[in-house]
DNA sequence: ACGATCAATGCATCAAATGCATTGATCGGA
DNA sequence: TCCGATCAATGCATTTGATGCATTGATCGT
């Protein structure tokens, strides 16, 4: 079966004349006859009931027709569809990201998103940064919202916007009150943490301490999740270091001081496949870097 | 667009490669990269992101394949439907009936269609038999079940059965408990009627009556229906002359004698346009006939 | 009975899809 | 880094089949 003959036999449908069915398709009355008949021929029914007086539908053509009808208006949809989606206008993204962008720039990028590109559908994964790596390659996800992300072969990284580590402390802490910290003052301190290799920028920082020993006694504390992290440090358990969108958490017996010091900065990173063409990722990771959201300065 | 470009791209959709695709279709290679690509242009973006190496579907291509494929599965349902509606096994019939057979035919009628053709929809319509035959001449309907219809051109008539005429009488009435009746036995009676030209073979009977006149008297007794025909009778205005269906309306106070009279039968007609080939028309006509609600004599 | 209308058919023509041979690009292995 | 293998794209000759023109055949109205 062709779409033409199908084409042909609705066309005489609706005008039940082959002569005037023949004039709008642009094509001979012989050439629609033989095609109409061919087509049922296929079909193994007659589809019209026609005299050289009268043209008209069998049953057959009645059950066939609508749904001939429905199928090529779905043909036409689906082109269209595949144009809209060309132009990066409808589909689906799936965003990775982890949790502390969850909790501020995640609701602003859906929101920008819906009224930027309502036909496009954004599925939401919680996924660390290190997580993020593997699920784009394998396919799994097309953008990953992470913290700073490394380079990575085959994935291209950029800076959304660089967010400040801050000490987060006890609201009875003798440094409550101060209006900035520097690494110095951390020794001796306790200290609670998230799982290694999650949070890599304040690992790093840490490491920079003159005695990493002087962090031993807490080294079996440790948090899963910031909230966890901070109510450890509001009953006075330790210090945390933790990214400026965490103080929007909880602020309930925890103060947060500025740290002097040049690396107290982690970088909300924008990751997707280096040789990813798809025109919807191109236009979400454009909405996201104009956007707002995003620091003037976009690097790699 | 054409059917085959789109079943060629549905193939590589599949297989992701157009050299296995190719010969599950039969063609060369060439050829459906020619038409693959052919399509892509036609419909005005890229349905599959390849490279010599490897070969995916872009955004346009995810999206345009499901509904594709639908497309062709409808396109396959609609022949489906076709040749099964040629068998007589899908469709609809529109069915008009008079009063007096939704008593009794109708509801079998309708219960052993629905055993033999599931896929068959009967539209339902209470119509005169005067009215039969317009409705079936305009396509309104495709089969009348009808009273005594008369030979009309350009329809054909055949009986299903033959009913008697029935007298009914008042329980109080001095022929109520009488075996039969005879004409005669209206002489001087009061009647109730149906509207002129309704009952048709009531009419001819009264019609024979020695005198005419000796009706007059009840000339304006009159309903609509043979529910309140009854009614008229019980109360005991007049007798009425009613087919044996009838019977099962309502019994109290009304008694149904055998008028003795060679016209007192009514024939169940079944009317079709004599030209009408729908097999589903024919099907459900062919049925009919031979089950047992038809007599064992049916001619035209 | 005749003329008009309209779908079907015969035959030559033309367009488009195909196949074969080849090229060009990418990737894996030495 | 180079070579060979893999695979899609392209050039060209060929074939398939859809088309147009002329005509026939059937039906209806006058």
């Amino acid at each position: 079966m062709e779409l033409r003959t199908v084409r042909y036999a609705l066309a005489v449908a609706e005008t039940l004349h082959f002569g005037r069915a023949s004039e709008e398709l642009l094509v001979s009355q012989p050439a629609l006859s033989r095609q109409v008949k061919a087509l049922e021929r296929e079909i193994g029914a007659d589809l019209f009931d026609r005299t050289s007086r009268r043209v008209e539908l069998t049953d057959s053509g009645a059950q066939f027709m609508p749904l001939a009808r429905k199928a090529l208006a779905m043909l036409d949809v689906a082109a269209e569809q595949a144009r809209e989606a060309a132009r990066g206008h409808l589909g689906q993204v799936r965003l990775g990201f982890v949790a502390t962008a969850a909790i501020d720039v995640l609701p602003r990028v859906i929101s920008l998103h819906r009224a930027h590109r309502p036909k496009v559908s954004v599925s939401l994964t919680e996924c660390g940064t290190g997580e993020q790596v593997e699920a784009l390659h394998t396919g799994l996800l097309d953008v990953g919202l992470g913290r700073d992300m490394p380079a990575v072969d085959g994935l291209t990284v950029r800076v959304l916007r660089t967010e400040a580590i801050l000490l987060a402390v006890p609201a009875t802490h003798r440094l409550a009150d101060a209006p900035a910290a520097s690494l110095d003052d951390l020794v001796g301190e306790a200290l609670v943490r998230l799982p290694a290799g999650v949070a890599r920028r304040a690992d790093a920082l840490l490491s920079q301490l003159p005695t990493p020993a002087s962090l031993a006694a807490t080294g079996g504390q440790q948090a899963h999740q910031y909230m966890t992290l901070l109510a450890l440090v509001a009953t006075g358990t330790g210090l945390a270091l933790v990214p400026e969108p965490v103080v929007k958490l909880r602020t309930d017996g925890v103060r947060y001081l500025r740290l002097d010091h040049p690396d107290a900065v982690s970088a909300l990173t924008v990751t997707t496949r280096a040789g990813d063409r798809s025109p919807i990722v191109r236009e979400f990771l454009a909405m996201l870097l104009n956007s707002d959201l995003a620091d003037s300065t976009t690097a790699t």
